[in-house]
RNA sequence: GCGGGAGUAGCUCAGUGGUAGAGCAUCAGCUUCCCAAGCUGAAGGUCGCGGGUUCGAUCCCCGUCUCCCGCUCCA
């Protein structure tokens, strides 16, 4: 077997795969689509599913010290000040009418005050990074003051040397919402699912009896207003995350963050993924919060592209409820005696974007007696049909049997019985959407109750016993190793 | 958001100032029966949406929406 050749198609061929064969569509069509937004079909929802269940089995039913938890989407307003999204999210964003590039204005202002260091004009710099305090202390004035230093220090841009520039401009990245039928307050939709862990530390440690270390996952939506959201499902407004944040005693959470590095890793390879198409991505620049942090990227169509961050966010977010709530967010260790605020390390990894990674992955085209073979090839585990059940031909009670078939076995797995078509196009119709096994009932399975099951990766058949066909896919499920890596 | 390109059947695409086709896919019938065979037929499109020019627009012009490629950030 030998993987076709394929290139900058391949992005394409996903996306219109990902159409026709009802994975992923884009959401309200019929009124020329809204942007940035995206449906699941009827093999995108089982697949979705699958993989949630993979991860929460990974992380809560497998871990003791992990715990689930579900938080609404819409937070108290003080949430995001108190996380800092309020100010972050909230970019003053000016253009450069030369290039047409954009910057922000505060680290424009910022890079020409480190210039002026380094180029010994100490007094200046000074002077310059005052007003820049003055600027984003200044409220509503903030995007005309930080305008005024540009102009007044004639600050060039720094690709096209211009200075030719817009005004500076607010963007607010939050989805901002009423709550309340008449002059309803106004909340946001949770850019990230992280603080809806945070706010229930309590909640969630102490009725489960939790000590540090230990863990708390949630999959759930989140919303962001990106100033570019494109390519495919890569990058949306509304997009669904995995996050576990674990708690750990602090000095001790650059020894997690290395053990839940690794962990995350191999999870991704469980999935099936090729692991020649991940790799780790070091952060160059950490966020004000984190004291190590890296990606786990993927080899996309589109290049390296992340899929998940595991961040050490040291105990920021907790000590920052704790000012703003003025709830205590500590932890009282009672075998050491001692209280403290636990540091935090976070694995946060975007479903949507490893469902776009399993589809890019999985895919390939073979040649096959002069046709071409399209297959999805998924882990059975996270296939959205895991088996599908054929009758050869609607003769002598053939299709009775199937049904029989799939009624037992749609009590573990989700399956498909199709009757349509000669038998070669039902294999190829299954290979495409990733079916990792079909069944045939054929006239011998008459005489000696087998059925054929032919597996996708091989195209090789087994003969079993219809009572032991469940048997046979979980195992052939368990021992499924990727082809052709 | 700015610059460049593009929107015609479920998918990939032809096409013309006089209201549209192909291949694949789908459905029905015949045939075949373990790897996309064949034949016959059917269904499916107000040519992204709105406006303008014109006797007449899918085609020309304007606006708008959406997608793709660049520019910042992230899951």
């Amino acid at each position: 077997m030998s993987r076709a050749p394929m290139s900058d198609d391949l992005f394409d061929t996903i996306v219109s795969l990902s159409k026709q064969r009802g994975f992923i569509v884009q959401s309200s069509e019929i009124y020329g689509g809204l942007s940035a937004t995206y449906d699941y079909g009827p093999l995108g929802v089982e697949l979705k599913r699958n993989v949630k269940d993979e991860w929460w089995q990974s992380m809560v039913y497998q871990n003791d010290d992990i715990v689930g938890l579900d938080a609404a989407i819409m937070m108290h307003p003080k949430t995001w000040d108190a996380s800092g999204h309020t100010e972050a999210f909230n970019d003053p964003l000016i253009d450069d009418k030369a290039s047409g590039n954009r910057y922000r204005a505060d680290t424009l202002i910022e890079d020409y005050i480190r210039d002026l260091r380094e180029d010994g004009q100490e007094e200046r710099a000074a002077e310059v990074h005052e007003r820049l305090v003055e600027a984003l202390n200044a409220g509503e004035e903030m995007n005309d003051a930080l305008h005024q230093i540009i102009m007044d220090e004639e600050i060039p841009a720094p690709e096209s040397g211009a200075f030719d520039w817009t005004e500076v401009r607010q963007f607010n990245l939050m989805f901002e919402t009423q709550m309340g039928p008449v002059d309803g307050q106004k909340v946001f939709l949770r850019p990230e699912t992280a603080q809806g862990i945070f706010v229930n530390f309590h909640n969630a440690r102490e009725p489960a009896r939790q000590h540090i270390p230990f863990g708390v996952a949630q999959i759930g939506k989140a919303f962001r207003n990106e100033i570019v959201a494109r390519q495919f499902v890569f990058r949306m407004r509304e997009f669904e995350q995995m996050e576990m944040q674990y708690f750990v005693k602090p000095g001790e959470e650059l020894d997690w963050y290395e053990q839940w590095k690794e962990r995350r890793m191999k999870w991704h390879q469980s999935l099936g993924i090729d692991p020649a198409s991940l790799r780790f991505h070091e952060h160059e620049q950490l966020s004000h919060y984190a004291n190590a942090a890296v990606d786990i990227q993927f080899d996309f169509p589109i290049g390296w592209k992340e899929v998940e961050g595991i961040h050490s966010r040291t105990d920021y977010d907790l000590k920052r409820h704790e000012e703003y709530s003025g709830k205590k967010m500590s932890y009282y260790d009672p075998w050491a005696e001692e209280r403290y605020t636990p540091y935090v390390v976070e694995t946060s990894v975007g479903l949507d974007r490893t469902i776009f990674m399993l589809l890019c992955d999985a895919y390939y085209e073979e040649e096959v007696k002069g046709d071409t073979r399209s297959v999805l090839q998924f882990h059975p585990k996270v296939a959205p049909v895991r088996a599908a059940i054929f009758p050869l031909m609607d003769k002598e009670g053939l299709p009775d049997i199937a049904r029989d078939i799939e009624n037992d076995l749609n009590q573990h797995f989700n399956v498909l019985y199709d009757e349509r078509g000669s038998m070669g196009k039902r294999y190829r119709r299954q290979d495409e959407a990733g079916t990792p096994f079909c069944i045939t009932v054929d006239f011998d399975t008459l005489d000696d109750q087998q059925v054929t099951v032919r597996d996708r990766d091989t195209m090789e058949q087994d003969r079993v016993a219809i009572d032991q066909l469940a048997t046979y896919i979980f195992d052939r499920t368990k021992n499924w190793e990727r082809r052709d890596t």
